[in-house]
DNA sequence: TCTGGGGTCCTAGGACCC
DNA sequence: TCTGGGGTCCTAGGACCC
């Protein structure tokens, strides 16, 4: 919330090729002479297990067409030198981690957004660290110094400008958007796509609408445009103008609406037996996270995708709230019953939502015995884990070893995801 | 030779209630 | 025997973000 006329100023922080990057930076600090960075190069999935998608790309590579989300193989096609890493999310982490403490030294109001992007309120921080842009460049640097790896810092007088002033021109780079003026000379001319929230499905609609660049949609009639797109009609219309009134959410205090794991499968699964054993083993990572943010779940679903790519999902609200694993499980491989259509899957998902505290978990009226049980069973081996690590407990299904019995979460502490209204 | 995995929010339609 | 209308809850699907 801010008070009217006062004038909020919000930085936004952005690792520049955040996984490449940080995997260059490990790479070079364990005595490696090869800067990823400087060659065409890229994160990829594993093709063999079918994972195989660009997550992140060098410079070098973009200059052949590389892009993020696009098959290995056509990748490879368009630049054949390009060096493929694998992903190391655990690395990510602690990368992540140590941007954001940097950060906090700035700002008692820092808010992580994703594992490489952050919001930072500056509002009243210039008697110590001086001038927004000053301060945004002195910030950056360091982090180049002490981190190794570089950022673009933009500065807005909302959210909304501060990420689309951070997109501006990378890498290594300080931007403003803090005046009617810059918001119409810099980003107006952008194509629509380039504005946050704008997707392909919206593109094409404003373009059937003659509106291609933000400017056009900033001057767009806004009850036209809230006819023709609803509510987001006026979503679009707001940042397209630069408008924002969000509030910068610091540290983890906000609450997390679900948690889930889902995993593409080596091979197409077409038997109840091995798809539970793919759901049992998503259902341990979903709810041993659960339970490490002491909440329990009201609503269970399960998500399909064909080997057609085809997909969709079956949920349900239960009665009373759980984090048991067993209780879960239970309710997925009813889910999974009712929903599947008896395609060939290729991937799995378990997610909880409905989420509530478990503080005062509500007694449930049958059965409290059982429950206590399986509660502590749970606890039990959550501890055995979190002391020896995920695979110190096995249930036995997984014994013959086709199927990893906890698929999904790195483990890594969760912190809640951005919304999409910023 | 195929297209990951983690999220959030919105909308539409049906069930159900008064 | 009649079919109005408002409200809430639930589920599925779609759009977007990184």
């Amino acid at each position: 919330m801010s008070m009217a006329g006062h004038r909020r100023i919000i930085m936004h922080v952005d690792v520049n090729s955040a996984f490449l990057a940080w995997q260059a930076t490990y790479d070079l600090q364990r005595g490696s002479t090869l800067d990823l960075r400087e060659i065409p190069s890229a994160v990829g999935g594993n093709q063999a297990e079918r994972r195989g998608i660009i997550l992140a790309k060098s410079t070098p590579a973009k200059k052949y067409g590389v892009e993020t989300g696009e098959v290995l193989w056509q990748a490879l096609q368009k630049c054949p030198s390009l060096v493929v890493v694998p992903p190391n999310y655990d690395l990510y982490m602690k990368c992540s981690n140590a941007l954001y403490a940097v950060l906090e030294e700035y700002s008692p109001k820092v808010q992580r957004f994703s594992v490489d992007e952050v919001f930072m309120e500056y509002t009243n921080m210039q008697p110590h660290f001086g001038e927004p842009v000053e301060a945004a460049h002195r910030i950056k640097d360091r982090i180049r110094k002490e981190l190794g790896f570089t950022v673009n810092v933009g500065i807005g007088p909302n959210k909304l400008t501060a990420k689309m002033a951070g997109e501006l021109k990378k890498p290594d780079m300080v931007h403003t958007l803090m005046t009617r003026e810059e918001i119409e000379k810099k980003m107006w001319p952008l194509p629509v796509r380039e504005l946050f929230m704008v997707g392909r499905q919206t593109e094409k609609k404003l373009k059937l609408m003659n509106i291609y660049t933000i400017g056009e949609l900033a001057r767009a009639d806004r009850k036209f445009l809230c006819d023709k797109l609803k509510s987001f009609g006026n979503v679009v219309w707001c940042y397209a103008n630069g408008l924002d009134e969000s509030p910068v959410h610091a540290g983890y205090n906000l609450i997390m609406k679900g948690i889930g794991n889902s995993t593409t499968i080596k091979h197409d699964v077409d038997t109840h037996e091995d798809a539970y054993k793919v759901l049992l083993s998503l259902t341990e990572s979903v709810s041993l996270r659960l339970r490490a943010a002491r909440a329990c779940c009201r609503v269970i679903s399960v998500e399909f995708r064909t080997d057609q790519l085809q997909g969709y999902s079956h949920q349900r609200k239960i009665f009373a709230a759980t984090n048991v694993t067993m209780e879960i499980f239970g309710v997925v491989k009813e889910l999974f019953d009712e929903g599947w259509k008896g395609e060939k899957l290729r991937h799995l998902g378990v997610r909880v939502t409905d989420l509530t505290a478990d503080d005062f978990m509500q007694m449930t009226v049958f059965d409290q015995e059982q429950k206590d049980k399986k509660m502590a069973l749970d606890a039990a081996i959550d501890r055995i884990r979190s002391r020896y690590g995920n695979s110190a407990v096995m249930r036995a299904v997984f014994a013959d070893g086709n199927f990893a019995p906890m698929m999904g979460g790195s483990g890594a502490e969760d912190y809640p995801v951005m919304s999409s209204i910023l």
